[in-house]
DNA sequence: CGCGCCCGTAGGGATTCCGTGAGGATGCCG
DNA sequence: CGGCATCCTCACGGAATCCCTACGGGCGCG
């Protein structure tokens, strides 16, 4: 079972480092928000330890950040008490929060509640169809052997329909995912960037394969 | 979403069923431990919010007996601040430990982080009937190893059907959740559309298996 | 047997929905 | 200031979908 760490304070770390790892956790390590989620892309944690109160990024950003391609659990340490900031935090996508100071058994307790709950530890987090191959966490897109690259737009539309793939998304969902709010004057953007996209993507744009639309509902990922 | 909670408390029982009634919650109660697991069985809620400090029963015990037959999410409830009184619950199958008094926003919010890991995990919206299989939340459709297409109008009433198999779908139903309004004037639309799910889905069309009528009554889908 | 009632099915027009090209607007960077 | 990438609007041809109408068949009943 691995385990990110991501605080910023040595000396926690260290000590987190010892008592888990004697607990048969094989543990990585962050010092701050930036360096969390690279570390979460290239390491793969099963479980996060996240840290609140860590300098470059907020404790918030990095928890949407890490949503967007993981549903590896995340459990929030930090030494505010205020509700808000438990709110806050579980409803970007946090699955516990603990105020320091903390047990140590306590924490290996909610550890233990919290991994039986995990389905399939590992959640793909690369999604190819045809000689496409996207990585969600990396946020690269390679078809055959050059890399494509991708407007934001388009990163956000695939995205989502690599998600889940195999799913319909109903052109409502990506409206109000990629341009917020409650958008409903599609004028034409989705069509327009799925265009793009099949361009980019198919081997024949005009009979997507893959990019598939379904009339009146949304588009589908089919791999 | 229903949600049992066993607090002896009658007070707090009552808080609580108000403001999470207010949030959507079907809320069940039950005085003590063995009215909690009879209550349970009977009720089948959701999720559980359990008080530790029960007469009748230990809580431990509670969430042992529980843990026998549901995996619904627990969150424990209880006064006691001790690491060991949470480790141990937790080790029983509990989910979360919250202590009194708690702020009921963080509650809400501890009950949305749980309800959205078990939703992942129960994704398990699918029905079949011969060699048909219909993907509720991935809105798709296949029959042996290819894909089908539907188009809005017959997949609405696909999911109709499919959402309560066995069960007999009044043609008033079907009017008025897809055509919206009391539109009554079924002019035939209702027989051509299922005419076509069965084109689609039945291996004899004219002689239906799974998407049977009854007469003078409306539809019925039988697995 | 004749009749009305209800249901299934086929064809076709009207309408909505979708793909795509061209081009203007905006923001970024040297 | 000029080039560049991106986002968005608009318009049009073509495809998919909806809905209306019509016709045929099974069934109960007088």
């Amino acid at each position: 079972m691995k385990l990110l760490i991501a605080d910023d304070d040595p000396q926690l770390v260290r000590a987190l480092r010892i008592t888990l790892g004697a607990h048969g956790y094989d543990v990585v390590a962050a010092p701050d928000g930036a360096a969390a989620i690279t570390t979460a892309a290239a390491a793969r944690p099963d479980m996060i330890l996240l840290d609140l109160g860590m300098p470059q990024l907020d404790g918030i950003q990095v928890i949407q950040a890490l949503r967007g391609w993981t549903s590896a659990p995340i459990i929030v340490v930090s030494g505010r008490t205020g509700s808000a900031d438990k709110v806050e935090a579980l409803d970007a996508g946090a699955d516990d929060f603990v105020t320091k100071p903390f047990q140590i058994d306590e924490l290996l307790a909610r550890l233990r509640a919290l991994s039986r709950r995990v389905q399939s530890a590992a959640a793909d987090a690369v999604v190819s169809f045809g000689d496409v191959v996207v990585d969600l966490a990396a946020k690269s897109v390679t078809r055959g052997e050059h890399r494509v690259h991708l407007t934001p737009t388009e990163w956000q539309m695939l995205e989502h329909l690599a998600r889940s793939p195999g799913a319909l998304v109903t052109r409502q969902d990506l409206l109000k995912d990629i341009w917020g709010s409650d958008q409903v004057t599609d004028s034409g953007y989705l069509r327009l960037y799925m265009s793009q996209l099949r361009k980019k993507l198919e081997a024949t744009p005009a009979e997507p394969v893959h990019l598939l639309t379904e009339a009146g509902m949304g588009y589908r990922l089919v791999l």
